[in-house]
DNA sequence: TTGTATGCGTTATCAG
DNA sequence: CTGATAACGCATACAA
């Protein structure tokens, strides 16, 4: 392996010398760059970055922590991500949690002995207070999932309005059984709950407990809620799923009963991942500004980069609602102004 | 930010001592060491692993390149990636390369610059001569894809046979016009498409190129490529495509058409991805074994940091036919040995 | 414009 | 069992 001091020798200039011409900086003659840049090519030299990491105090590389790679809804997250990243020259890696606090530990623990500059949470199973502790040193910042009462900067949307405002959707298209499948694993899920609660109570309708069923973010989650839900004395007429992937499973389910989504049941799902269009029929749902998140978010990591006491900021980017084809026309159209509906 | 020295200074030990402790090596007295640890937890200590990679010429982290995140199928081959790495101390990374060379090449830099000790392709935008150099100084494997003629460990299955297996089937069903929904951009999918060719000539089936539709791997490309076989003078009875994406884009489309998968037209898909299970009615496809592809890969590619000079090896894992609802049955058994339709 | 010398934080060699 | 010290590869303050 060669090393700088390889090319300083077979150059004929010093070790700082080459430093210098690899760092493009100014004060060194063009001959004498040039001299180098030759020398670099002709013995195959690669700078080692550890050293340079070390000397610098940087790695110039953040980190994005999901808990799994299975959904797609990061997917576009992370391009913003990149896109701001790599152009501030900071290259992206991802990890995978699983959800699992020790693993997450010690992806975190890249951030205390110096090899990555920053880390980006997509999710994270550690106490609030954790990473409360962990933000005030390092550069942590969280986007799509905010874990109650932590403090650090965080981009999302607002969970309780995009709830309110499906819901609300679905009564005025003339619902008054509607069904939530959510989870009080995350705070979004516990925020949307309220959303959908808050939306019936505007509307005079009373909360019903048995059609608000409580499980995980999966497909199968989906199936079996919506089993439960078709078997109750009373059956909802709309569904609505806090993801896109649950509400698959509800798809799946009222298929298999011979029900037809969009004309026997409604449907609205949550997060507008490629899937809600893929199904036939295709899934109405609440769209995040994904790209929008992922750049934010790197924005704010960045900025902790440079100076970790830069303020901590809570953005709050808009949501949309996409109809498709699993829920009725609204009927009184003028509860929704269009801007909004997109 | 603390480092090896305030430990030994607070513990009154050398540095030497203290290395020692962390590196859990036995010559050292217990009491020694308890007092080290002590003072570690007292004063905060986190090691700076950039000296040590520095110093020991290693980081115990692989990189998995990705082409996208979006694609399901990577999930399932990651988590025999991680499985294996760090059940030997390894820590893995994933970038996305977005099937552009130079993101690829910025990446794999990292294994010259000695931020990484191993990288795992699942698939290269690389001219097959740039990776065979590469992989003949770095510890470079591939799995899942294979470009053409590289020289380098790869582990996958056999595409030629997995296709041929898949229309074989759909020709005993009684199928006598089968279109293929492939593409030319990888090599996977060329042999799938030759293995699509043999099983035809094998029935004694003449090759159609209008059945032959080559275009990329995509929902919208399934879409298009079912639209152009609905308006063929006479139709195919039966549809395979090389990924289980595009098979989801030729159900939406048949449906839009007002045909139903598995009765008016059969569909065969490939990987056996969730989405495939999510659809109504269930999409049939071939499964590769990602778990195992995964781990057998990190095994080479963790003997491959290990000597870089160990054998190459191409390592081709068993597929299977997953049969579902959208391909009729088979009429004679004989054929297909239960073993392998599973 | 270029070179010298030092240090980044750690491990490993060699004495003791 | 422990300590002093020289690398590891690079960047940079200071000289020249």
């Amino acid at each position: 392996m060669k090393t700088i001091k390889d090319v300083a020798k077979a150059a004929g200039v010093s070790v700082a010398t080459v430093s210098r011409v690899l760092n493009h900086e100014k004060q060194v003659s063009s001959k004498t760059r040039e001299q180098v840049l030759r020398v670099i090519d002709e013995i195959g030299y690669t700078p080692n970055v550890l050293g340079r990491n070390l000397r610098v105090r940087a790695t110039d590389r953040i980190l994005v922590l999901l808990p799994s790679l299975s959904n797609q809804f990061y997917s576009s997250v992370l391009k913003g991500v990149e896109a701001v990243a790599s152009a501030q020259g900071y290259q992206t890696m991802i990890s995978v949690t699983h959800n699992d606090a020790e693993v997450e530990r010690g992806y975190i623990n890249l951030l205390y002995n110096r090899s990555v500059d920053g880390i980006l949470l997509m999710s994270s199973s550690l106490p609030a207070q954790e990473i409360t502790a962990i933000a005030a040193e390092r550069p942590l910042v969280m986007c799509s999932e905010y874990n109650e009462g932590a403090r650090l900067s965080t981009v999302g949307v607002n969970n309780f309005q995009a709830a309110f405002d499906a819901v609300s959707y679905l009564i005025n298209a003339g619902h008054r059984r509607i069904a939530m499948i959510s989870s009080e694993q995350t705070y979004s899920g516990r925020l949307r709950t309220q959303g959908y609660q808050a939306a019936l109570k505007q509307a005079g309708l009373t909360f019903r407990p048995e059609y608000l069923i409580n499980t995980q973010y999966s497909f199968r989650s989906g199936l079996e809620a919506c089993e439960i839900l078709l078997h109750l004395p009373e059956a909802p007429t709309a569904v609505f799923a806090i993801s896109d992937v649950l509400a698959a499973g509800v798809m799946k389910r009222l298929q298999q009963a011979g029900q037809i989504p969009g004309r026997d049941v409604d449907v609205f799902g949550f997060d507008n991942i490629s899937l809600a269009d893929m199904l036939t029929p295709a899934v109405s749902t609440v769209s995040q500004p994904r790209l929008e998140i992922g750049k934010k978010a790197t924005e704010l990591l960045l900025g902790k980069i440079a100076d970790i006491h830069s303020p901590d900021q809570a953005v709050v980017l808009p949501h949309q609602l996409v109809l498709r084809q699993t829920t009725r026309r609204v009927v009184s159209p003028a509860v929704f102004p269009a801007e909004k509906i997109g």
